[in-house]
DNA sequence: CTAGGCATGTAACGTGTTACATGATTTG
DNA sequence: CAAATCATGTAACACGTTACATGCCTAG
């Protein structure tokens, strides 16, 4: 029950067609949370539907239509009082770390390959946030707002950092591992 | 399509019935890919209707019977084509960031607790991870299974660890931040 | 023989993904 | 006015989650 709460919050820093937040989300959400223009406009539906936002009074609904939306005054509470309950983390879920596990028992063969593809993914994205930090928040920029977002591209940034080494780290290991097919000792002990 | 390939990895380390998988995953694969009994029991269903793994003979199908499964090699070659094949990483998607950048708006109210209770239960994973360490993976044994599983439970405590810090300086950030509503300035500039 | 735990499932639903469809607006 | 692009939307499916149902097996 997430993507609403994105989209409120999107449409909180500022009201937008659906479109619009498709592209805010791919700029500058992504970082975060991820979501497709489909996912988007059946939440948009959903949410005017329970009265959290409403479109704005200009437009009529019309197919290929232009529609802006706003945040209502029940949309900021749900937000807030999503914000503010108690949620358990999720637990990681890496197909990278299970393609490993996997490559200890069937083999590493083909895998080192797409694992220096990932690494070059990585840096590049990290230095996609290095950029954004630069220039969304030098050094004047630190009002409590500015700190809370900034805390989260941090988050982006150091997550992005510990892949690329992370993965140097794996490559260094597959250099002086054997290109075996993994059935050198069968049902070795695991957990 | 990465829960089939679990199932068809811990199967190859063991064969096993559904709940035995299912403890198995609680136990040791949680730390990279979780999954409940339901989803396990559908994904064996339909494994064994391609043909990638069978019920070891001696069972017969009935309710409440124990079937254990074996991988055949047709889903040997199938973990082992999956493994090596080109995939893109999944962009991230962190509710608890997503909590924070809404907090940005919406004010902070309420969100410290719970992401101090985030940080106990990450240092106690932390901690079941140094431990499982420990026992698994004593100096001598460093095989190439080993290496690669080690490698695998490197990046749950490394992960671990990120999260716990990263939270400290996030509570930090916090101590000194009005506890404000979020409205202190409404349409700042973002991206 | 019954109560509790073991083991395997069904059903319903929410979310995310992919492919495709349709109407409106601009530009050459 | 034709083509490209903007913008909104439908449909079908895959996966994950939650609640519940059913049959077997063993201990007391």
């Amino acid at each position: 029950m997430s993507l609403p709460h994105a989209i409120l919050t999107a449409l909180l820093e500022k009201p937008s067609s659906g479109l619009e937040l498709t592209r805010r989300f791919d700029k500058s959400i992504a970082y975060f949370w991820s979501a497709t223009h489909q996912q988007i406009y059946r939440e948009l539906g959903r949410l005017e539907a329970e009265g959290l936002i409403r479109a704005l009074p200009s437009e009529q609904p019309a197919r290929g239509q232009k529609r802006e939306y706003e945040v209502l005054p029940a949309g900021r509470d749900e937000l807030a009082r999503w914000t503010a309950a108690s949620q358990d983390p999720k637990p990681l879920r890496d197909v990278t770390l299970l393609r490993l596990r996997a490559a200890a028992v069937v083999g590493t063969a083909g895998l080192e390959t797409d694992l220096r593809r990932h690494r070059e993914l990585h840096a590049r994205q990290l230095a996609k946030y290095l950029e954004i930090e630069q220039r969304d928040f030098p050094p004047g920029k630190d009002g409590p707002q500015d700190r809370l977002r900034h805390l989260v591209l941090r988050a982006g940034i150091d997550l992005e950092t510990f892949w690329t080494q992370w993965l140097d780290h794996a490559l260094s290991e597959f250099a002086h591992l054997p290109d075996t097919d993994g059935t050198g000792r069968p049902g070795a002990g695991e957990d």
